[in-house]
DNA sequence: CATGTATTTGACGTTAACGTTAACCTCTTC
DNA sequence: GAAGAGGTTAACGTTAACGTCAAATACATG
């Protein structure tokens, strides 16, 4: 079964990015993806990769730590590299803390501006509708 | 009574940033603390502002957002400015969308990031220890 | 008074993550 | 064969958020 393939404007337009941001993270060793003659050729995994990527980015990491988390995703627990493992457990272990204090801040921050969001909307809605209840 | 007032540094030190760093949001007008000839001095609410300040970096605002935010929490709901509430309110609509996918993320993060890290453990902790029961 | 410590302003340096030309191929399509 | 649409590498530009001196001032202390 032929699997699809994409270009890199394909690819780019799918995941909303620019061609220079892949072409970006292939160098920087993120995405390795064939070529047809010159050109750059993606498959799923390529795809995939990226979409990680992107997840990553959004949650605030880093290019150089998002590489170290891919190789994981692969190299997963290899015994043989057991002092690399045990870096990689440290920086994960560091972000997750890390993400847990996201996840109050982003609890409070929501809270809020979802207050200020419904006082604001309360004054734009009814600009001057009804007279004070004082004759 | 009197209130507690900091110096930069102190100030520094307990927020855990650097005094370049306060002195860079006064330039960018986020801090305007009092003078003590020239000295900064900082009182409780110059406090709570930093704090606001170092929590909306941990989301991932600009500081110039920032900036548009901590006004908010002043000027909030004066209907005298109704267009300009109005862009900060969609403004915050955009960032509450932002947050609630990276809610989703952070999840889908913490959810991959725990089970690598169970496996590694698993891998650390049981170095060929038993022989398989294959006799 | 000399020394040390904290502060000030000002200016230049740095880094990550791309954006933006530029100059050049290579198809396809009219 | 001319034009246009996509691709390539290479190199320089940009921005935010500080870091890092430098040179000067102010205050406290042995």
């Amino acid at each position: 079964m032929e699997q699809k393939l994409w270009s890199i404007s394909e690819l780019a337009d799918e995941c909303g990015v620019t061609t220079r941001t892949i072409r970006f993270y292939e160098d920087k060793g993120l995405l390795q993806p064939q070529r047809a003659g010159s050109n750059r050729v993606y498959n799923y995994k390529d795809k995939a990769r990226l979409i990680l990527i992107l997840r990553g980015k959004r949650l605030g990491f880093s290019l150089e730590d998002i590489g170290e988390f891919l190789a994981l995703y692969h190299a997963e627990c290899d015994p043989a590299h057991a002092s690399q493992l045990q870096y990689l457990l440290d920086k994960i272990q560091a972000k997750v803390k890390l993400l847990r204090q996201q996840q109050e801040d982003l609890a409070l921050t929501l809270q809020e501006l979802t207050r200020i969001e419904t006082e604001c909307l309360s004054h734009l809605k009814l600009p001057n509708s009804e007279e004070p209840l004082t004759p």
